[in-house]
Formats: structure tokens, C-alpha cells, sequence
DNA sequence: GTCTATAAAGAGATAGAC
DNA sequence: GTCTATCTCTTTATAGAC
């Protein structure tokens, strides 16, 4: 119990802002932010406790930071996505693949960004809000249009439609496993399927 | 600082244990599981620390306790509401509306065992999951036998079905507020709508 | 059934050496 | 850039009085 190795050995390289989001993330995803401690993804990056200060001011900004980089990347999936796609129907269709893709491929900061908000102080809180709603403006001018353009219903508001979508979408984080049976691209297809043309045989 | 009036009057009778689990459940929610100190329960009921020992043995008992009771309920909104229909496609409504309105009825019960599972230590997470499972299997059992009845796809399996369905319903918890413009009524039309039409205009 | 007081452990973060 | 050592605060839970 007391002459074990030291773990001061890094596995792979120096300990990176990088490296520790990703690492937290993981934890954060697996146990919570507030039940994963400093001490833990210090010793899942194989340093002291007191390394990972000279790379981060605080717990909270591991958080933020984590934050900003999922929403950042999603935003420019779907973004990039939609870019060369005219039709508003492929715009929908494209809008959906990008977000699955981009929220499974990585999972752990989308998860935790989705989750963990509430973890964050005031003000980080409201920026990350603030892009998140941001997000949002995006996806719900994608279907707004397609509805102008006379391809989506028009019975339930832009809002209640994003809403929708998004429901369907991200609930996903919590069962999907990469041994699964489905990719991500197999869960944009039936996703699409689904929200456009609903699951009742006619 | 100091001389702050003792809280020692509680607020409308005597603690007990049911309404510990709806004030843990409440903060639960609000700022999570582990962030919620057994303090804050307290002092939201008015009584000292020590004094909700003598109602529960820990603070992992109360989270346990709270998801059983949210498990049941849920299933037995269901198995109610779908009873007395014989219809496949009936029952899958009923299905929907009782999810719908019992998760948002108890909105911060049902949130918090959806998302605090992993809080549990292993043998109280297994014993959820496993209510959980027979949760699902319900579900999985009216849309089984829709699909049997010729009046949902069968292009994708019953598990399948089932997943999205929770999907499009669950994370409605994240965004929800009483206060809103949806009734849990409004919703579960919506969702029912979406989840059986899709959202295209044909 | 609730109180006061406290034990015992664990947390985030910093100081200063190397 | 990482280490050892430690400060300071907060936490869950218990003991024993009333």
C-alpha cells in the first residue's frame, strides 16, 4: 500500500489542455462533475494532484472550456453540412446526419455540455447558454425554412418542431455504445425517417 | 452571522420520509446529486442535519428510494392507461399521453432517476436498471404488437422503435417548464403526432 | 422526533523545491 | 512542467442530551 510505483509516468507524451479536457470529459461523462474529483483525472493522466494547476486555473474552467469546444464543433458540423445543399428537405436531412454524427463521434464533451450546465457559475453558465442558443437559431432556421418552402408541416410552430427534433436526436448520449449493433450513420437514417415521415405504416 | 433565528420551525408538519424524497428530489434536480449537500435538505425542511438521520440511513438511500417510487409510477400510468383500449394503434396513443403527463407530473422524481443512475453504488443501480428494463419492455410490448398488427413499420425492429419513442419523449425533462405555453397534454398530442406522422408534408 | 456537538474523511487549490 | 507537502474548507454521518 505504501511503496507503490510512483505514477509519474505519462501515458503518451505531455499532460496538454487538450489532453485534459478530453480525459475529463471522460470522467465527467462517467461519474458527474461533481463526483469526479481533480485527483482523479490527475492520476488517469499519470501526474500529482498539483500538475494539472500549471495547465488550468480551476475544475469549473475544465468544465467551460469542454463546453465551448462541443458546441463550437457541432455548430460547425451541421454548419459545413448544410452548406452545399439547396433543396430544403436535404437541408433537414444533412442538419440531422452532421448533428448525430458530430454528438456521437464525440461523445463524452457533447454528453457532459448537455448535462452539466447547471454545474457552471453564473456567468459561465450564461455564456455557454448563449451558445447553445445560438445552436438552436441554427437548427430552427433550417426547419423554418424547409416550412416556408411548403415541405414541413406547418400546424406546430418552428419552435415546437426544433424542439421536437432535438428530443429525438439527443436523448441518444445516454444509450448509444460504440460496440453496438448501429453506427451513427445508421441512427441519422432511422432518425430522419422517423421525424419526417413519422413510424405508422399507410 | 451569529446570531441568525434558529430554523427550527418546519414548514407545514412533521418531516417524514415522503417529503424528504420530494425535497431531495427537487434539489436533486436542480443542482444534481452529488452537489447537493444532506445540509440543503435540511434547511429546506426547516430541521437540523442530524434530524433527517433518524428518517433515512444515507443520502444514496433517499436518491434509491426516489427512483423506485418514479419507476412505479411511470409503469403504472401505463399499464393504466392502456388497460381498457384494444386497439393497437389506441394503445400506443395512451402509451405516449401516459408517459407524457406522469413524467411531467413528477417532473423532478422522474428527472432525476433518468439521470443520476450512475450516482448509485452498484447493487442499487442494478436493482434500477433492472425496474428500468421492465419499464421498457412494457413499452416495447405495445409497439411489438402494433408492428405485429400491420399498423407501424416493421423495416425497423420493435427495440428500435421503442428507443426513438423514448427519445422523442425523455428529453423533454431538460427543456419543460410549467410556466410554458405546452400543457404535458399539448405535448404528448404533439409528440404523438410526430412520432406516428412524421413531419413532412406529403 | 429533533436537538447540539463533533468525529472522520475527502475536497480544491497553493507554496516552493527541483 | 512536474514534484512533495500542506492549508483550509466542506462533507456525511454519528453520539448522546432532551
Amino acid at each position: 500500500m505504501k511503496n507503490r510505483a510512483k505514477p509519474t509516468n505519462r501515458q503518451g507524451g505531455a499532460v496538454t489542455a487538450e489532453k485534459l479536457r478530453e480525459e475529463a470529459a471522460r470522467l465527467f461523462w462517467e461519474k458527474g462533475y461533481a463526483a469526479t474529483t481533480t485527483r482523479e483525472i490527475a492520476e488517469s493522466l499519470g501526474v500529482q494532484r498539483a500538475s494539472i494547476y500549471y495547465h488550468i486555473e480551476s475544475k469549473e474552467e475544465l468544465l467551460y472550456d469542454l463546453c465551448v469546444e462541443s458546441l463550437r464543433n457541432i455548430r460547425s458540423a451541421v454548419a459545413t453540412a448544410v452548406a452545399d445543399k439547396s433543396d430544403p428537405l436535404d437541408r433537414v436531412r444533412a442538419m440531422i446526419r452532421a448533428h448525430v454524427v458530430s454528438m456521437l463521434e464525440d461523445r463524452e464533451k457533447h454528453a457532459t455540455m448537455l448535462t452539466e450546465l447547471r454545474a457552471l457559475s453564473a456567468p459561465r453558465r450564461a455564456e455557454i447558454v448563449r451558445l447553445r442558443d445560438e445552436y438552436e437559431s441554427l437548427v430552427r432556421a433550417i426547419v423554418s425554412e424547409a416550412q416556408e418552402a411548403g415541405v414541413l408541416w406547418k400546424e406546430a410552430s418552428a419552435k415546437e418542431l426544433e424542439l421536437a427534433l432535438l428530443n429525438l436526436l439527443n436523448w441518444t448520449i445516454f444509450w448509444y455504445r460504440t460496440d453496438g449493433e448501429l453506427s451513427p450513420e445508421d441512427l441519422a437514417k432511422l432518425f430522419e425517417k422517423i421525424y419526417l415521415g413519422g413510424v405508422a405504416r399507410t
